[in-house]
DNA sequence: CAGTCACG
DNA sequence: GCCG
C-alpha cells in the first residue's frame, strides 16, 4: 500500500539516502502527495494558530509552532512536555490529516519502522532567519520509534549529529517533500536547522514548514 | 543548551 | 565581515 506517494526510483536513483544506520533520507514526495499535503495546512493552523514558544531558559524560539494529534509539544516556563490541549485556546489539538498519517507511515515502513504509530505532529514554521539549534528529541517514552520529519516550502540546511552535542555534524541540504527518519540507533541523535536563507517558495511563500511526527508513548 | 555569544 |  501507499506505493504511489513517493516518484519511482527508476526517475531518481538516488531517491532513498542512508544518512547513519537507523537514518535515511527519502526525496522526491509525489506531486499529487504534495498538494494532499498542503490543502490541510491550512485548516489546523486556524484552529491552532502557530506561536513563538518559550524555552525554559526564557528565550523566545525563532520558529513558530503548532501541533496536531492527541498530544503536541509544548516549551514554557516549567519545560518541554507533551500536552493534549492546547495551552493558547484550551482546545484538543486538532486531528493528525488523514494524508499527513499515510505518509508519516509510509516514510517510517519504507525506513524500517513497520509499527510506527504516531500520537504528535509538531507543526514547525521557518520564517527567514529562523532555526533550531542542536537538541536531542528526549521527551518521549516510546524510544523504539523513530522520528519522521517532513520538509515543505523553502529549503533548509538539517544537521545531523551524534549522541553528543559535541559530536561532528552531518549538513545535509532539504527541500520541499523531503522526509528524513530516524530512530534504532539513531534516535536520540543530535540534529537542528541552519536558519532559513530568505526566498520565496512557489506554493508556501516567505517560509519553510516542516512536520515531526512521534509516538510519544 | 529546542538559545546566544565569544573567539579564532 | 563571515563561518564554525
Amino acid at each position: 500500500m501507499n506505493l504511489d506517494l513517493f516518484d519511482q526510483p527508476d526517475e531518481q536513483p538516488d531517491w532513498a539516502e542512508p544518512l547513519a544506520p537507523g537514518a535515511m533520507v527519502l526525496r522526491g514526495l509525489a506531486l499529487a502527495t504534495q498538494h494532499e499535503i498542503l490543502a490541510a495546512l491550512a485548516p489546523l493552523i486556524a484552529r491552532a494558530p502557530f506561536r513563538h514558544l518559550v524555552t525554559p531558559g526564557g528565550h523566545r524560539m525563532s520558529v513558530a509552532m503548532s501541533n496536531c494529534g492527541h498530544l503536541g509539544w509544548v516549551s514554557d516556563a516549567r519545560g518541554y512536555r507533551y500536552s493534549g490541549i492546547d495551552p493558547d485556546s484550551g482546545l484538543p489539538w486538532p486531528a493528525i490529516p488523514a494524508p499527513w498519517l499515510a505518509l508519516a507511515l509510509d516514510a517510517a515502513r519504507r525506513a524500517g519502522f513497520p509499527d510506527f504509530d504516531p500520537q504528535a505532529c509538531l507543526i514547525n514554521r521557518y520564517q527567514p532567519g529562523a532555526r533550531l539549534t542542536l537538541h536531542q528529541d528526549r521527551n518521549e517514552h516510546q524510544l523504539t520509534q523513530p522520528i519522521v520529519s517532513v520538509s515543505l516550502g523553502l529549503p533548509a540546511v538539517f544537521l545531523f549529529g551524534g549522541d553528543r552535542r559535541e559530536d561532528k555534524t552531518q549538513r545535509i541540504p532539504l527541500a520541499h517533500g523531503d522526509v528524513v527518519v530516524w530512530g534504532g540507533p539513531a534516535r536520540m541523535r543530535y540534529h537542528g536547522v541552519l536558519p532559513v536563507k530568505p526566498g520565496v517558495h512557489p506554493l508556501l511563500g516567505e517560509c519553510r514548514v516542516n512536520l515531526t511526527f512521534r509516538q510519544v508513548t
